[in-house]
DNA sequence: TGATGTTTATCGTCTATACAAAATATCTGC
DNA sequence: GCAGATATTTTGTATAGACGATAAACATCA
């Protein structure tokens, strides 16, 4: 495979990371490194282009490119579904329906929502098991206005989660992480005692401005979500 | 701005979401695309690729592209300076060292930094507060045999957290997220109650395989952290 | 049948060239 | 010296053409 543009964006952020080139310094411009690497403008292009979007180098017309004074370090993460990161450790995957009610939403949801109030929603709670060990608390609500078939839908085998993804598709999503103390109720389903740091990650996710689900998945004590970047 | 690779690409972002294209099909090829768009493949090619890097799709060569059944979205985050953070709220950000020590590491942080038992390391504490209240709690070891220089760094100005940033840079980092009962002692310098769910960020980053340091941010009550994708 | 080699469609990358857009630098008139 | 117009530099994007790499599909042979 040809790998121009690759070596030398990787040989760029070698000589920003060795200081070569220091930082907020100026870096030569396009066609100056194209004769150094001897190539077209359009693979330089590239290569830049990539270090500018990992957040190392800034560009800007006739201004030219500059390295970073600090780094915009950005990590990414894959949207994490349960199953899967059951499935991923090994482990077999247990999905058990708590509790479902289609009821007018609470206040609190309307405003996260944004929606009318009393606007009829599912309300679900669900548990995920690892190995039969309790993994997730799921706490959702369903938007009922956006996805009325959801009223019909038969969660006893296909966790709403799943389904949800399968059915719509979403355009905005936005994910919280906190901390939650447990509650007695929680504390039974999780198998932990009451007050113990729970992880918690709330996700919410509309499809073209319409709030499709709100959901809270309540994670074992000790659990942690990592990444590397 | 000629914008016809974005063009392009939001048509057939569209198209997925509108399930002109079922998940798991194919998708028309370059070629035909670019008969259809009246463009040069380049262009093209430019489009699916970012769709391909935002997880919407699939691309094999000779296999074709096609829509993913489950699409990978992932999300993004700036990593977190709790200096800018704090600012960002508009609140005065202030920052106290609570205690520095240097000594060998215990054995924990070796197994976890992989580095040999009873290397020297230093180890720092310091409270981070936006407009005087407790906002984040710092648990901080470096180092000291990759970084010795720290042992004569002055950190009751600036804190360890940009020192680092500033000084060394990092090739690879890894973050963890979690909950963590607060303690008597945290309680105290966060001012929250003993037992108190709290926010944990972990944080390990190492330049060419050499560990640096490793983090624990403690967040007051009540943190979240969110984004949008 | 099954293993192995061959063809071929499709994506991946590179080149050379062109023009557009943005932002700095320079000039002009006052 | 200053405001505003103009020139210049650098990056951003597009095009047409080319070849390479990959893996599916097909053909061949043991």
């Amino acid at each position: 495979m040809k790998t121009a543009f690759r070596d030398i964006r990787d040989e760029l952020r070698r000589r920003i990371i060795a200081n070569e080139w220091p930082p907020g310094g100026l870096i030569p411009n396009e066609v100056d490194l194209c004769a150094e690497f001897n190539c077209a403008r359009a693979t330089v292009n590239r290569a830049m282009r990539e270090l500018a979007e990992e957040g190392l180098i800034e560009r800007r017309r006739k201004a030219g490119t500059r390295v970073r004074d600090v780094p915009r370090k950005q990590a990414t993460f894959e949207v994490p579904v349960v199953r899967k990161e059951i499935e991923a450790r090994g482990s077999r995957y247990q999905f058990t329906l708590l509790s479902r009610e289609a009821m007018p939403a609470p206040a609190w949801l309307c405003a996260r929502l944004e929606i009318p109030d009393n606007s009829p929603v599912l309300h679900l709670t669900c548990l995920h098991c690892a190995d039969g060990h309790p993994y997730q608390f799921e706490d959702r609500w369903i938007n009922l206005k956006a996805l009325p078939q959801a009223k019909q839908a038969d969660f006893s085998n296909v966790g709403p989660n799943e389904w949800l993804l399968a059915t719509v598709p979403y355009t905005d999503a936005q994910i919280s992480f906190g901390a939650l103390n447990s509650d007695p109720d929680l504390a039974h389903h999780l198998g932990c005692k009451a007050g113990d740091a729970l992880f918690v990650a709330e996700r919410m996710t509309s499809f073209q401005d319409e709030p499709i689900t709100y959901v809270r998945m309540i994670h074992q004590r000790g659990h942690q979500m990592t990444m590397r970047y």
